[in-house]
RNA sequence: UAAUACAGCGUG
DNA sequence: CACGCTGTATTA
């Protein structure tokens, strides 16, 4: 398509792309070297302009954006992202490239669980960080009577859905009881036909489900054991997570906004 | 039955 | 720091 990737001829079918409403907006129109608004004979005077690939890419991001504004922030957007990547390829040729950057390439995800007596309304919360010190908080899994061994299966649960999504991961729990559950002790109970000496297996169907997609990930994931409340960033995070569960009772996962993680840490027992 | 471990809570 | 409960598993 693009076949000279420093410029490129703009044709007709080009600038139909980033025409919405009928119309260019006044950034298009700035890059194309046109009037705003259009004059009648605008097609004509782009005939033979060559643009560059950032001139093109922005052409395409611009389209439909009205607001002066909503045009400035996306052409202050390309060139952080333009910038972010012209740091990172200096980086990588002069450091020999590997371990440290592919370590930031790895999915880190801090699960736990919480519950409000025991058993009692449980909710599970996960604090994931990927290539960004500003980790992506989830809460939910609301469940009105659970213990604090199924929400930390839960939230186990969910945190191997997202990981299996990924190259690479790495997924960090407090609880002992779940990580031994899917990742070591489950093995034993499938080969007894999920029984233990007779005796009934607590939470099978989480468990059953958690160890099968464990085994099927178990060569890009490891499980990792931390201790709670040792001041891990984000076991505290998915721990406020699992409260906000517990309050705000939804089932479905949702994404919790912040500006800042210390506002989060600091939702303790706000009372609602 | 006992012990251990990791959690989840509560009280002082 | 101390104590108490329940959830779950393991070992003996």
């Amino acid at each position: 398509m693009i076949r000279d990737w420093k410029s490129m001829q703009i044709t007709k079918e080009f600038i139909e792309l980033g025409i919405a409403n009928g119309t260019l907006n006044k950034a298009q129109c700035k890059i194309l070297g046109l009037d705003f608004p259009l004059n009648e004979n605008w097609e004509e005077l782009i005939t033979d302009k060559e643009l560059t690939l950032k001139e093109t890419n922005l052409f395409l991001f611009l389209r439909g954006k009205l607001a002066i504004k909503a045009q400035e922030q996306i052409i202050k957007n390309y060139d952080l992202v333009a910038d972010f990547h012209k740091q990172k390829k200096e980086v990588s040729k002069k450091d020999k490239p590997t371990e440290a950057e592919d370590k930031k390439k790895i999915l880190e995800i801090y699960c736990d669980g919480a519950c409000e007596g025991n058993p009692g309304k449980a909710g599970s919360g996960l604090a994931i960080y990927y290539l960004n010190d500003k980790p992506t908080l989830l809460y939910g899994q609301y469940t009105q009577r659970g213990t604090n061994n199924t929400a930390e299966l839960n939230a186990l649960y969910k945190a191997l859905l997202i990981a299996s999504e990924y190259p690479k991961s790495i997924i960090r729990t407090d609880s002992m009881y779940s990580l031994d559950c899917i990742s070591n002790w489950a093995y034993g109970w499938k080969k007894n036909g999920w029984t233990r000496k007779g005796k009934e297996i607590k939470n099978l169907e989480i468990i059953k489900i958690s160890h099968a997609l464990y085994d099927s990930i178990k060569d890009k994931v490891t499980i990792q054991h931390i201790k709670a409340h040792a001041g891990f960033e984000g076991n505290e995070l998915a721990d406020r997570m699992a409260g906000l569960a517990i309050r705000e009772k939804n089932d479905e996962y949702l994404e919790y906004h912040y500006d800042s993680i210390d506002e989060v840490l600091k939702m303790k027992e706000d009372i609602v």
